[in-house]
RNA sequence: GCCGGGAUGGCGGAAUCGGUAGACGCAGCGGAUUCAAAAUCCGCCGCCGAAAGGUGUGAGGGUUCGAGUCCCUCUCCCGGCACCA
């Protein structure tokens, strides 16, 4: 830490200022905040340069999609990564805070079906605006750095590093899974499947495969999971939901021989059903095999069964989420196929179900019902046959319900053949070393993680840069060429990419061969974008490269704010494409985040209504009248403009898409960017999930007002009675004086260990508590006026990175400097804060019974005498002697009797 | 369904290592000021009880001198689940 607690708390300057104008009696707002912003744009503030002389603090929020308005979210993020920077700063850091635009993805395409306005227009649109709401916040942005993914010279570095990505391996090409709308003849994102239909058409969707391309991140999947431990700074919880996403598992990998052969005579599949499973040790329990829709056995035996072929074709219009894998029915059809168990030689008959996923393994399972909970179900569904292969302890096993116990790991293998009495790992020890011996298999380590499949048969993207030639293929696009420009005058109208009707787009001559050839339309999927804009922030302007060596001054992110949502996906990418940059010799750190915060959601109520025809539409809350019960609790709602009900979806996310984001402008209007930042602050810890009320905002803004009038108060009263020069460090205080001046400085103690902590809701009621105590102090002497003097001043920068303008305001108003940015952060003092005396609690029988006063310096025998000659220990010990003494230095004294 | 998190007065929340539950604020109630109102200031404010006291941190159990905090079981809510960002 560049501040360490010796340094002494500065007192006000004594000099008086020179001609200044009178000091404004109330709190305006407007006129405050104007100022203090003007002061930071003329003085470029926060303009970040680099600096090997200080320790640099960069501090990055997440960066907003332009969707129109800023959301309370965004200013709780916002907020957050303003009060770290600019404590940091005060504290001598050299702090870089930049801000940028995450301007590709499917909002804009639904704006431009519904306006008919082009995506770039109404982005751009946007981000104006978005960005004067920012302004008018007061953060402390170095605007010099600004990007959008959207620009070319941002996103030709997304195409510069595919390529390599291609050259490497890293990036390659496979089909992949999508959902289709067969009356737009579009590709659909999940959140456009409502109910298994298109929210447009409301057609059936079906599951298409097309070809894409694919990031290899399974092959950084060790080194993913193993850096977690790195992380330190990183929440728990998140590292524990990315380590189970990875999600390394040991299983074993084995085959079921078979004799099933296709058309043309020839075995498939080399006569081997592949299966993964972690559950080896029960593989003598299996009694049926099922086989993805897809699966070639699957296939080969719709051939000649009808039923079958329409079973398959119906779990081909199936979701791809595997949300709805897991919760929908689980059904299935036998094939009339056999395959051969690899350790019994006992028949085992193939089943096709709904719940085994082509591109997970091998798109096949084996069925244990007695030990899956999911086979249970199926077997008793299709009544199939359930044999126990485990066992535990006397509990005795029953095929009538399942049990939790069945599922365990912890018993004993029993009909189980040579492997009877085995534990779980000996089991599979055993059973591995079998199948190795037969050639059918082994241990095998399995990853959940996927690769990324980043092709979007979307407009408004990043185009991917391949060309496609007749004679030579997918060609790359030649370096020299990039970037791939996207054309910004398009207007998507939902049915298909418009992409392929650009003419001027798609035609293209091979870079190889020179023929006229097709570009590809895909683009980029818009996660691509934001996992690399930090490292791009420190390199602003380079157009020769993608990073330069100012990234290697900044990077890593010192501190990354951004809402919980991203624990997983978002933050995985940004791993994996640093640790990508990193083995082409573009950076050099590891990690691209040191410390992590994750922010709570910021929630509203959700209102909607359903239709078959226009699929969902959303209410905003002020477009419904509410309902409620005696609680105070939403029963349901109608709307504003029809009178009719509208579905109540209680509490979710503030979203563009749903309608239900508060726009803060009215906030900012009424009561200013410090109100509406303080209260952002003080209403909830920054990792909680809130439920968005405007309820005592006003007291925020009451807070605030105070603070003025007692500023007022200072520069009238106070501040002609501080003497020439100050006497505190050497003069002894009155008690009242000096119990202000310890409570002052206790709380800053307090607010110092909870901005450690970033809890800063405490930290802006420490702030309070400081005003509370100051408005009721003595004004009657200079030695009050001094301690009062001491004790604004430590407000006042403890209150600064939450309320920047108020405090810069009266800061130089009333003396204390000319920059309460330059001011250094507060220290409490340990001369202070000594006390003679102090108070206990007193317990007895561990049920507190008042307190007793003991002197400071009391050792555990005074302290236990005290208690027990105090009157209140005497009336409850009832006469009994006391058996125990318990004493927790510094806090209670508890008599046991 | 799986993974992660949460639940404390009428409301937002506080309680740093297991040690006075409800700090700070909102709302409410009472008062001062005012012709009146707004604004401001002062006081009260978990529940039961006249008081003494009892009781109380989503529900149920446990460990401990002492549990909001630790352990077990359960309920509800939020986030993620790979094409929302």
């Amino acid at each position: 830490m560049a501040d360490s607690g010796t340094r002494t708390v500065t007192s006000p300057s004594m000099s008086q200022p020179t001609t200044q104008p009178a000091m404004q009696e109330k709190y305006n707002h407007i006129a405050i905040e104007k100022a203090a912003q003007q002061h930071w744009e003329t003085t470029a503030a926060f303009k970040a340069v680099e600096d090997a002389t200080r320790p640099k603090y960069y501090c990055l929020s997440m960066f907003p999609y332009p969707s129109g308005k800023l959301h309370m979210g965004h200013v709780r993020n916002y907020t957050i990564g303003d009060v770290l920077t600019r404590f940091h700063k005060m504290r001598g850091y050299n702090v870089m805070q930049p801000m940028g635009w995450d301007a590709f993805g499917l909002p804009a395409e639904n704006a431009a079906i519904a306006n008919k306005v082009p995506p770039a227009k109404w982005t751009y649109d946007n981000i104006e605006y978005m960005k004067g709401q920012l302004k008018s916040l007061g953060f402390a942005i170095d605007w010099s750095r600004e990007l959008a993914t959207c620009k070319p010279d941002y996103y030709k570095w997304n195409q510069w590093l595919f390529l390599r990505m291609l050259e490497k391996g890293i990036a390659y090409k496979k089909t992949q899974v999508v959902n289709w709308d067969p009356v737009d003849q579009t590709v659909l994102a999940n959140e456009q499947v409502i109910d298994g239909r298109g929210w447009r058409t409301g057609a059936v969707v079906e599951k298409r495969e097309i070809p894409g391309y694919y990031l290899g991140i399974t092959q950084y999947a060790e080194e993913l999971l193993g850096d977690l431990d790195t992380l330190d700074n990183w929440p728990e919880r998140v590292k524990l939901m990315q380590a189970n996403w990875i999600g390394k598992s040991t299983g074993v990998r084995f085959a079921f021989p078979h004799e099933i052969k296709d058309e043309a005579g020839a075995l498939i599949n080399d006569g081997k059903l592949w299966v993964f499973t972690t559950r080896a040790d029960t593989i003598m329990g299996v009694t049926f095999c099922a086989v993805a829709a897809e699966h070639p056995l699957a296939t080969h035996a719709a051939k000649n069964k009808p039923e079958l072929a329409t079973f398959i074709e119906k779990c081909k219009h199936g979701s791809v989420m595997e949300a709805d894998m897991a919760t929908m029915e689980k059904e299935g059809m036998p094939t009339g196929l056999f395959v051969t168990h690899p350790l019994t030689g006992e028949s085992v008959e193939v089943w096709v179900g709904n719940y085994v996923l082509m591109t997970y393994g091998d798109g096949a399972v084996m069925a244990v019902p007695s030990h899956d909970e999911r086979d249970f179900a199926f077997a008793k569904k299709y009544k199939l046959p359930i044999k126990q292969v485990i066992k535990q302890g006397e509990a005795t096993f029953s095929t009538d319900a399942w049990q939790e116990w069945y599922g365990t790991k912890e018993g004993i293998c029993v009909n189980s053949g040579k492997y009877d009495g085995m534990d779980y790992t000996a089991a599979i020890d055993a059973i591995s070393a079998d199948l190795k011996a037969k050639n059918l298999g082994d241990k095998k380590l399995q990853w959940r993680l996927r690769d990324w499949g980043i092709s979007r048969q979307r407009y408004w993207g990043c185009p991917i840069p391949i060309i496609h030639c007749d004679c030579c293929g997918s060609v790359p696009v030649p370096d020299e060429q990039l970037p791939v420009v996207l054309p910004e005058d398009c207007v998507p109208d939902g049915a298909g990419n418009p992409l392929n009707r650009r003419p001027d787009f798609l035609n293209v001559p091979c870079p190889k061969c020179g023929k006229p050839a097709r570009r590809e339309t895909d683009t980029m999927d818009t996660f691509v974008d934001s996992s690399w804009y930090y490292a791009r922030f420190a390199t602003p302007g380079n157009d020769k490269a993608m990073v330069d060596e100012r990234a290697d001054y900044w990077m890593p992110v010192d501190q990354y704010i951004g809402g919980i949502e991203h624990a997983i996906l978002h933050l995985l990418y940004s791993r994996f494409w640093s640790k990508v940059m990193r083995d082409m010799g573009l950076v050099s750190y590891r990690e691209p985040f040191s410390r992590l915060l994750t922010q709570g959601m910021v929630l509203n109520h959700l209102f909607s209504r359903r239709s078959d025809k226009t699929g969902i539409e959303w209410f905003a809350p002020e477009e419904v009248h509410l309902s409620k019960d005696e609680a105070g609790r939403v029963t349901g709602a109608t709307a504003v403009r029809d009178g009719n009900p509208v579905d109540y979806g209680g509490f979710g996310t503030m979203s563009k898409s749903k309608r239900n984001g508060v726009d803060p402008n009215a906030m900012i209007e009424q009561y200013g960017a410090d109100t509406a930042r303080f209260f952002m602050m003080f209403t909830a810890p920054p990792e909680q999930t809130l439920e968005w009320s405007d309820a005592g905002i006003e007291g925020s803004n009451r807070f605030l007002k105070r603070v003025w009038t007692f500023g007022y108060t200072y520069a009238t009263q106070i501040k002609p009675q501080l003497p020439a020069a100050s006497t505190l460090a050497s003069a002894k205080l009155p008690e009242n004086l000096a119990t202000l001046r310890r409570e002052i400085h206790l709380l800053l103690k307090q607010a110092n260990y909870d901005l450690g902590k970033q809890q800063f809701n405490t930290v802006a009621s420490a702030t309070m508590k400081m005003l509370n105590a100051l408005e009721k102090a003595p004004r009657n002497s200079a030695q009050a006026a001094e301690v009062v003097s001491e004790g604004f001043a430590i407000l006042l920068r403890v209150l600064s990175p939450i309320t920047p303008h108020i405090t810069h305001a009266l800061w130089a108003e009333l003396g204390y400097g000319a920059d309460i940015l330059q001011a250094t952060w507060p220290e409490p003092l340990e001369a202070a804060l000594v006390q003679d005396e102090i108070e206990l609690v007193l317990q007895v029988l561990g049920k507190t019974r008042g307190s007793v006063k003991v002197p400071a310096t009391a050792d555990k025998a005074a302290i236990e005498a005290l208690a027990i000659a105090s009157e209140t220990a005497q009336k409850f010990m009832d006469g009994k002697p006391a058996k125990k003494v318990i004493v927790v230095p510094g806090r209670l004294v508890n008599i046991v009797v």
